[in-house]
DNA sequence: ATAGGTTTTGTCAAGCTTTTGTACAT
DNA sequence: ATGTACAAAAGCTTGACAAAACCTAT
């Protein structure tokens, strides 16, 4: 007997926003759920039947007809499990589709095919930034939504950390990654830790809104080759580049994320990194050794 | 069945900006839509459909005749079949002088162009398979050192092993798969498991030099649709020829690489793979069908 | 006599937030409590008891019906499925039941879980280095077929050379990996390699079976600061202790692999690595800074 | 482009059954 | 404490309906 939770209509129909009579009438016509009875003849719904309606509700969003959007999600997963072409472009299609439909499983699979075919700088470089782009042109244009754009930023967060792990260990030069206060966006600052970590370097991490005396103290301690200070908006830089000049003056100071191209950033780092992460990435390296 | 997005004429109106009217003529007039139809009549649309329709639409829009519009859309097209970024033969010739100079950056960075460009099939006829037969030759002519030949497999091995991942999963018919005792070369074999894998298959591997005994308890567990072994000596396959001989009788067994063009294979085995992985797999899936 | 606190209806009722009738009829209807009785009848409840109830109530609160609510609080945790056991020891049998019936799908599972909850350090020691000895073991005491052997090891292999994906890319020592003349087992080797790599190293991996003369030619293109050869037995080693004299009079070289604890090891080696690889790595580490 | 007929699909209703918390009598 | 009863809530089946979308033919 297995554990699964199985639902009654009702709570099938809070859940996925499905009327209990269309549920009916989409098993009646199409075959798309195939409850269990309890004893006295309840159906009895299994996750596997909530996932199909979740997919049907999507196809339907579409634009395609029920009959069709039942076909379809009926149909096995062909597209994770056939062809295992990993051409980023349609990972980066799929992926974009699965977090459309909150679809975590869906989008975990993609991007472990992604992770197991590519290289950290392909991955970075042709699926996860230019998504994450996309993902910020899309809310610019009021497509997706915030809650798809949490969606998304929580499960790569999750998928680049891992891919971080032990990323201070080791014989490398020490790199010094913050976000300058009140930036909280530390996905790209993530990104280029993968990349120059793919270059042998230790990465100390010291994640969102990092006030300047934080990114101060840490570095007297652990001495790095080079200080990464990243942000999206000149706001972020204006208010501390006074408390970056001491910074600045002891140690190599790189400023990344839009925020590199303002001039203000110019005058305080000795580096700005304005390109994509991994080809700073490369540079900064090539500059290291 | 396939699992594509069947749209129905609104849809289809609606995503292309052509009155329902006008795809309804168009069918009519130039036959530019092959809609399949619903029980009830309706007309489903392909994917391919939509594509010919806004190719119509660019045509008009270029100032075309509807009538010449409509041939051209129908026309297929041959600009998409290759970018000229990722030729093949280029591919190759870098791949050989990253790996000359042990230079596994470049040739990651290679391989994940590739992989990013080509279909599996592309990938494995086009560089993987004629690299690796590069190399064999250099080899035998005292030009590319066995350093080279190994370092240049194991990064192979790697992204092959990279892209089988999930091999097994689904619910294609299973094909088990084994090197002979002795026979340790395994990536014209793991090419072969991709093929296979791109062709619906799923993909049970033993790897190199596996004892006979131990492909028939394989077999006997997971009783596949089809057996394949493979060695590029015919004194690979010479000293299990009576053991193979019950399992040859009880499943479907193909011999595969340098020793499947020996008398000897084909004595014992159903099939003989004597072409290129990626043929041989197209066949090897049109009999099972 | 156990040392539970047993408690009456009325308190179980109170910490609960159930009313007693309804724990009553649970008991009834689903066979969710089954309490002890006192002399004089008085329902008596288990700590367990309390739990199941508070199990239900969450099951409730999910939007179950009562009688499924039930069912699952019943039923046995299976832990396993969930997110909290990364616990190796249990990840090693899971892994080892996944294999033990072919079965990719569930034992790939169980390496994502573990690539994505250890470091590279803890999935060498507590997952695959054990398992696979315990899987040596299980064979030579006739329990586990060659077949599940192969099986495995071609899994790993998958996911270790994955994990290996860019490792001769950066800026750290170079270490050239290479396994004996003969010797075919390089999954040691390669954990030695991840464990080199989480340590800031480059590597350079010539795999299996590398012959002594094309050990000698990469360590002149290369210029590495080890050389490490593997092997499991010192008959792999003793043929060519001629050979690599010059080698080791040039660079540091290191022998692994069962045939470590041999003499001949030790008389041409600078390096002995006898322990698992990641304190070796360590070790060599410490020296190399 | 219109007209007149058909298909598709979500929703509703009526009458009956199951499920489940609570109340009551012993 | 036990057992039975009860009623509200939730569900089942069958059948039907109507709006939207689509068809063909003129």
């Amino acid at each position: 007997m297995p554990a699964e939770e199985l639902l009654r209509i009702g709570e099938l129909s809070k859940r996925t926003g499905v009327s209990a009579e269309s549920l009916r009438a989409w098993e009646r016509r199409y075959r798309l759920l195939r409850p269990t009875r309890s004893a006295g003849g309840l159906r009895l719904y299994s996750p596997d039947d909530l996932e199909r309606v979740r997919k049907m509700r999507a196809h339907l969003a579409a634009g395609l007809a029920a009959a069709e959007a039942a076909r379809l999600a009926c149909a096995p997963d062909d597209e994770d499990s056939r062809s295992g072409s990993a051409d980023p472009v349609r990972l980066r299609a799929a992926l974009a589709a699965a977090v459309e439909r909150f679809d975590e499983a869906a989008a975990q699979a993609l991007l472990d095919r992604a992770v197991a075919a590519l290289s950290i700088d392909a991955l970075l470089v042709e699926l996860v930034l230019p998504y994450l782009h996309e993902l910020g042109a899309g809310w610019e244009r009021g497509e997706t939504s915030v809650a798809q754009e949490h969606f998304a930023s929580g499960l790569i967060r999750g998928r680049l950390l891992g891919l971080a792990r032990g990323w201070g260990l080791g014989v490398g030069p020490i790199a010094l990654l913050a976000c300058l206060p009140g930036e909280f966006h530390d996905l790209g600052l993530i990104a280029f830790g993968l990349a120059l970590r793919a270059r042998g370097w230790r990465i100390v991490f010291l994640g969102a809104d990092t006030p300047a005396e934080t990114i101060d103290t840490a570095a007297r301690m652990i001495d790095p080759a080079l200080v990464v200070l990243s942000g999206v908006s000149p706001k972020r830089l204006r208010p501390v580049i006074a408390q970056l000049r001491p910074l600045a003056a002891r140690y190599a100071l790189a400023i990344g994320g839009a925020c590199a191209e303002s001039p203000e950033a110019a005058r305080v780092a000795a580096r700005v990194l304005a390109e994509d992460p991994v080809s700073e990435a490369d540079r900064v390296t090539s500059l290291q050794s």
